[in-house]
DNA sequence: TTACTTTTGTTAACACTGTTAATTAATTTT
DNA sequence: AAAATTAATTAACAGTGTTAACAAAAGTAA
């Protein structure tokens, strides 16, 4: 009897008619304004049908943080598989990463939480200037006394706060209990390494 | 005539009693949970009062945003004060931000916009496993082929992972029309510094 | 002191959100 | 055809940010 075949078979397209719905509904106003009544109102259904599929609106969401991951995870070993160089490899590994995430900024910014809020709020925030220029006048003087003195200033700030944030964002996101001293060690290598090709001579 | 300084003490003293009562709550349940409502019913005050204050909501948390990166300029030119050499200098700004960071969480995850939601989300996500070992094992092939065959592949797979993502996140938030030649110079900065100091040879 | 004006605060509502219990409609099985 | 199971709906609960309409208090002027 293929009737339960098909039943399952119609289950699984009502299921991905939701996520097809939702995944619209982020592509249009961003992840931070899906909600369960518009997914219904787009399938043309009641509310509690999604619940049927998927316990909660954050199971929805895990859905494309999944397909988010396996997307880049994609991309990236099929830029590696294009060298044999692992420096190469992670030259290439390197720029599909970054293309992945501004070609995928949705899934981008719900694979790692990051919030709209803060985007339209920081650029309008003077105090953070203040911030930016202890770092930049330090890096210029460590520019000064180096032997590259016409390197840019402005890239390496760039460059030192990119890695400051990106170590204590995923160390935030990775939240186990690592003993503070593997965490910092990660921190002296990463700002060492960015250190020593600052100030070459 | 003292009665109108009084007034306007008055209301600075409300302003301030808002944002503490605001503050109480971010701590106490992180900022998402922060709402109109627990703020008015901390000051005992009916809700509409606070929109004579605040325009929105938002602008409360715009007043921490702007509160958290004082406190993290501060921060760092004090720790940069107590050196004299650029490269101590950077090295102590450095571990002075990661501190920072992890001393006050509510406030570097509001500067942010940092959302929990991927932080419950993202551990429980196996497809990230995939896409760790892309990186690792070709930072460990990397590794294999250099002079120092005794380094920390997980550590060095942090720090490039952490580059990445601090890179990518930075720039989506600084989402100012730059040319994207000028972005890619700073990844390609920085990814090859990175490069660099794994494989010397 | 009384009358008027301005400021301040409250009630009640609107338009949303996620989630679920109770109920009806449709379908399958007996 | 009747009973049992499954599917879908209505309606509600408990929240959210925000605001219009109104009442109370305070300051000003006659």
């Amino acid at each position: 009897m293929g009737i339960a075949e098909r039943k399952i078979r119609q289950k699984e397209e009502f299921r991905t008619s939701i996520l097809e719905a939702a995944w619209l509904q982020v592509l249009a106003d961003g992840w931070q304004s899906l909600s369960i009544r518009k997914i219904a109102d787009a399938i043309e259904y009641s509310i509690p049908v999604i619940y049927n599929h998927f316990e909660n609106k954050e199971a929805i969401l895990l859905e494309f943080t999944k397909e988010g991951f396996q997307k880049l995870a994609d991309a990236l070993q099929s830029v590696k598989d294009q060298h044999t160089d692992p420096s190469a490899q992670l030259e290439a590994i390197a720029h599909a990463y970054w293309d992945f995430a501004f070609e995928n900024k949705e899934y981008y910014q719900l694979m790692f939480g990051l919030g709209i809020p803060a985007c339209d709020r920081v650029n309008q925030v003077v105090e953070m200037k203040t911030m930016s220029m202890v770092m930049i006048t330090t890096i210029q003087d460590a520019i000064a006394g180096s032997k590259n003195r016409d390197v840019d200033y402005f890239l390496k700030y760039h460059t030192y706060f990119s890695i400051l944030h990106g170590l204590v964002s995923i160390q935030m996101i990775e939240k186990a209990g690592k003993p503070d001293a593997e965490k910092k060690m990660i921190l002296q290598d990463a700002i060492s390494g960015f250190i020593n090709s600052l100030v070459v001579r």
